[in-house]
DNA sequence: ACAGGCTCCTGCAGGC
DNA sequence: TGCCTGCAGGAGCCTG
């Protein structure tokens, strides 16, 4: 499931391979997917605007639209993948995926494909000349500091992984990343989240920092059906320690990793390692 | 205000 | 072999 390493990798694909190319068609196949903005508005402003940069926020991609590369942005086309979704740059020969929601026809020749089996996905385009630009409603998770990091879990009486997961306290984090940096930092998931002391949370703000950058270098965690712009899979799922690792032994202490539901959602922790 | 649970959706794994 | 059930989870929504 695409978190921030995951969006961050697509990102930065799609921005390389479309950046100043103009859309010339844009075709929505499916209404039952749950847009923000109509398929018939969105295809609307996105023809004939030309693609200035496509960027992260959160987990959310951002799509900067104009009438030329160098002018102001007029719009914005923001993707959310959901779980399964997928958003490829691909030659219009591609064998086409099933569930390819959205295909837009780039002047290149090129296409971009928004394809999402399970429909978790959202698409919304905003225009700037009415409205405001997309903004995280969390504090980002690669560029909070640690005095800042630390007030966001004050007083909270969740559980830790219910507050990392909490896209309006930190945007991008997800079950993955969530798992993988609990265990880094030594902390059990179902800790509450106002009771963690100073240190552990200082622990973790690191942690969370290491382990977001590691992923990014190495592509993401490929789990699923997860692939980047160009259908490339990550590799950081070679690197989890206790994701989807249940019942197979710590790989620093050898306890079998236990998984637990926390804020419904599987949860993975080493009772050896996390306290 | 906050916390927890339900729901959407499809593909796949496991059990009988 | 084939069917059925349950599980995967991001995030919006509802409830207590």
């Amino acid at each position: 499931m695409p978190e921030l390493p995951e969006v961050e990798t697509i990102a930065n694909g799609v921005n390389a391979r479309v950046q100043g190319d103009r859309i010339v068609e844009a075709w929505f196949g499916s209404h039952k997917e749950p847009f923000k903005t109509s398929p018939a508005k969105q295809a609307k402003g996105l023809e004939g605007r030309v693609f200035q940069s496509v960027h992260r926020t959160g987990k959310h991609i951002v799509c900067e639209l104009g009438e030329t590369l160098a002018g102001p942005a007029t719009s914005q086309w923001i993707v959310h993948l959901g779980m399964t979704g997928r958003l490829l740059v691909t030659t219009p020969d591609a064998e086409l995926a099933p569930h390819t929601h959205t295909r837009l026809r780039l002047q290149s020749g090129k296409e971009i494909r928004f394809v999402d089996p399970r429909r978790f996905g959202r698409l919304e385009l905003r225009d700037l000349q009415r409205g405001a630009a997309f903004a995280a409603a969390g504090a980002e998770p690669l560029t909070v500091t640690r005095g800042e990091f630390a007030v966001l879990f004050r007083r909270r009486k969740l559980a830790i992984k219910a507050a990392l997961l909490n896209q309006s306290l930190l945007s991008g984090v997800g079950n993955i990343y969530a798992d993988e940096s609990l265990f880094r930092a030594g902390v059990r998931p179902r800790r509450q989240a106002g009771r963690l002391t100073r240190a552990e949370l200082d622990r973790l703000h690191v942690a969370l920092q290491q382990v977001l950058r590691h992923a990014i270098q190495l592509g993401g965690s490929s789990v699923s059906d997860y692939v980047d712009a160009e259908g490339v899979r990550g590799f950081f799922q070679l690197e989890h320690y206790v994701y989807s690792r249940e019942n197979q032994p710590c790989r620093q202490c050898g306890t079998p990793i236990r998984k637990i539901i926390v804020a419904g959602r599987g949860t993975h922790y080493c009772p050896g390692c996390q306290r």
